[in-house]
DNA sequence: CTGCTGACTGGTA
DNA sequence: GTACCAGCCAGCA
């Protein structure tokens, strides 16, 4: 360890660390823009999440994997419908907006999924 | 530097 | 259940 790299400030943009999230997210699971934010290092912007994700056209950042809250599923452009498929793809199943067992998927793990402390599902 | 926008979120009606 | 409002944050004009 002990990386003598502490001379270069590194101006890691919030973006750098949103695209790294991203890519942290395995398949078959989804992150909402919420936790994104948070593994970046504010949980508070999802907002400015999303705004990132629209430009997110490096490749190797699975935004399909990035959903909205509630397991909804967000946006893409506008081609949501692809957003389905490829979700659909890594064997993500969906009701309308909603996907089907989000918390269980949910990257990050199920810890506040429930919040009500019952968890009896 | 100031202001507006937007792949969001949570709460209230 | 859906619809509307206010709050927050980074990026861009």
């Amino acid at each position: 360890m002990a990386a003598r790299r502490m001379a270069t400030p590194m101006p890691v943009t919030f973006r750098q660390r949103v695209l790294a999230a991203v890519r942290r997210i395995p398949a078959g699971r989804v992150a909402t823009y919420g936790d994104v934010a948070a593994a970046a290092g504010q949980p508070r912007a999802a907002r400015a999440v999303g705004n990132i994700m629209k430009g997110c056209t490096a490749a190797g950042v699975p935004c399909h994997r990035v959903v909205a809250a509630g397991g909804l599923l967000g946006g893409y452009g506008g081609n949501e419908s692809m957003k389905r498929a490829l979700l659909r793809a890594e064997g993500i199943f969906m009701s309308g907006k909603r996907i089907r067992g989000f918390s269980a998927i949910r990257w990050g793990g199920p810890r506040r999924a429930t919040r009500r402390g019952h968890g009896h599902v």
